[in-house]
DNA sequence: GATGAATGAGGATTCATTCAT
DNA sequence: AATGAATGAATCCTCATTCAT
């Protein structure tokens, strides 16, 4: 499915060439898709703008598909990296969420064609492939699993199943980048990060108000706990 | 633009029939581009399966991209239709805002295929037009700006910018829409619902954790406001 | 596969419209087909030269294959019917062996494109599809069988495997076909019609030789009958 | 036009070492092409197939047309060779004929490739170039003028046009190959030869049959040569 | 008013050939 | 000498839109 596929395996030298010309193209790539759109973006101004003939493209990727895949891919793997790079694992393991979250808005401040490609990849490839966002969440699930459970046993966490945190922290992040990004307000994502850790952390209602309905959910719980076996 | 434009008068009747007509042809419109994507959607198979002419789709549409928008649009506002014939002006406040995450997830429950609406219009017409969603909110949010405005009085919410709360509100429901619908898990949205909405309200964090990160944020934000003007 | 597919089965005079339409283009597709190659000859200029566009070809046969093959076996059926109507079935069935001859010469002669089809076909789509050629031998074959049989029978022919007869006409009319139009003689094939007729009905040795020739022929073949039961 | 116009010289060895490099290449070329056709036969695979660079067959020939005409060339060039070497000059004349005939079958029994060669090129140039095949029936035309002539002379065939024979003889023999060939009844060519020569030495008529409609034909010859001076 | 036949711009992809290493 | 990376001309086919009936 690739170069290789063509003929010959190349030397080792030849291999990296192959990787680094490979990366300066999906590079490319991932903008023009992203300021285009999968269906308007052709191959032939792509080839233009990298100042490459149309069939050396092809000589790199099989398909204008699979470019773009591979462009969506390379774009999940460098939010992971940069991610991994930038924490800390003997932070406090909330700081170490809230960091998180921060580095994951400015990754996507700094790179904001990755978002783009998502969304693309979704509306264009709806029923073709697992979106490329639920393998890179999958593959970094296992990462947050501990520091949630950590933090559930020393009790700074309210009683919530523990998929939840994660599910609702992850709606929460792509919620506001989608909805940001759909607005095209231009604002910073990282600047919006403590707003989120905020009402994530600590939810919107005020004291007394939050104590009332924390209480009526335990006693709702309790009573179907008790009456009826059956919730649905 | 469309039809009437071309010679307007018509009789009342005749209007009332048009308009009868593109509601057809948009519901099955807004299925069809849902299943399909945009640009793999063609008007031939459309018109087919709704047992009509090519060139009627026209007559009623001036061009697919505008069938597009009007289906978008209409989606939009059979959301609203729907939100504000179910909810219940008299009932608490914030019982109305629970009512109305309620209904809006039941609404893409019955209908995602508007959700995907979303999606293919911010993919295809990124530059060209604001997203449909995003005139929707602000249609919307002057409803909720009095409510807000009551719980913030009557101190049942802490002290959020007012803009916050909507837009937190607004990027968790989105989110949660798009997250769930990317996944293809297939999970009833409204069934979420009340996690939502226990999310937002309550937080995360535990009784003791949420005092003392609140502390914190009040003494920052002090400080803030003595020492440095700006923050950025 | 066809014009229907997309749409609607259109009115019976529609039918015939269509039908008329692509026998026209097939007539076209056949002479460009023969004078371009199969490679060369690009639906561009094809459409060109039929003064239509290149969708309304594409309205009419599904793929350059298709139109191909459409054209192929056209001229198959136009060779069939032209025989069929010109021959005359009370003859004597020598004679309207020689005639059938003449007529298929006759044919290529004023519509040498199918020939050139043919070997087209054979050369792109060696094992795709079975030939052109060979569904028309197959459904000509019967028509003849009957005819060899009465000649057997009456001892007009000598004692030759019937399907020898037959598959050795066959032959010789393709070769003839063949070898002189691969020559580009440009001499018509129906002038050669008379030698052909004669070497197959009489051979090209002298009375003596021959009749030496059958003599050993007879021999062996008895031999080979008493002594090796199976020459094989 | 080939390696050796490009810088002349080199040592004899040299010139012999590229002679058998093109050697194994038209070699691997035939089969290739004859398999896939020469449209759909690309020069990669088969420096793929012949494990070479692509670069090495264009320096060995300048184009993939060269290198297939010189591939159908090198097939005719083995075809003379092959019935050379195997023929007996001293049998008896008919017998020579029947062996080469023989010969000639077994030939493309053997190298099937460079029958479908004869076919591409037809397909592929017809406008192009004068066709192998042509050029072979020259080359070998004046060995059988003589064989021929003597026959003719001892009177061991009938009164034909000597030509005619050499042609009917021919169409006979390329008429089985590609009869055969095309309907891919996968039988050995040799396998026919008998029948074959049987036909073209005694015709299919018997006895009493042959002897009527030679009279025909003598008198019709006869009374044209009386009456009507020019029959065209 | 409704239809669908006709159109042709537009884009993905292939592959023979060149040429720097 | 040998290689294979780079190139871009060439071509099939799709589909939104128009317009005569």
């Amino acid at each position: 499915m690739n170069v290789l596929n063509k003929k010959s395996p190349t030397s080792v030298k030849g291999a990296e060439l192959v990787t680094r010309r490979q990366d300066e193209i999906l590079e490319k790539a991932a903008s023009f898709f992203s300021q285009h759109g999968y269906p308007n973006a052709d191959m032939q101004s792509l080839a233009n703008e990298l100042s490459i003939g149309k069939g050396t493209l092809y000589r790199y990727f099989p398909s204008k598909e699979e470019l773009f895949f591979a462009a969506a891919d390379r774009g999940m793997r460098l939010l992971h990296e940069f991610i991994e790079t930038e924490r800390d694992h003997k932070a406090d393991p909330l700081e170490q969420i809230r960091l998180a979250i921060r580095l994951f808005f400015r990754f996507f401040d700094n790179h904001p064609q990755y978002l783009e490609l998502l969304i693309q990849e979704r509306a264009e490839f709806r029923d073709r492939r697992e979106p490329t966002y639920v393998k890179h969440r999958e593959a970094n699930s296992c990462d947050y699993d501990e520091l949630t459970r950590t933090l559930f046993e020393s009790g700074r966490l309210r009683e919530l199943p523990s998929k939840h945190l994660e599910e609702t922290i992850n709606n929460m992040l792509y919620g506001t980048l989608f909805t940001n990004y759909f607005a095209r307000q231009n604002t910073s994502f990282e600047d919006r990060a403590e707003e989120v850790v905020n009402v994530i952390f600590c939810g919107v209602l005020s004291e007394s108000e939050r104590a009332k309905m924390l209480h009526t959910i335990e006693t709702n719980h309790n009573e179907s706990m008790t009456n009826q076996p059956s919730s649905r």
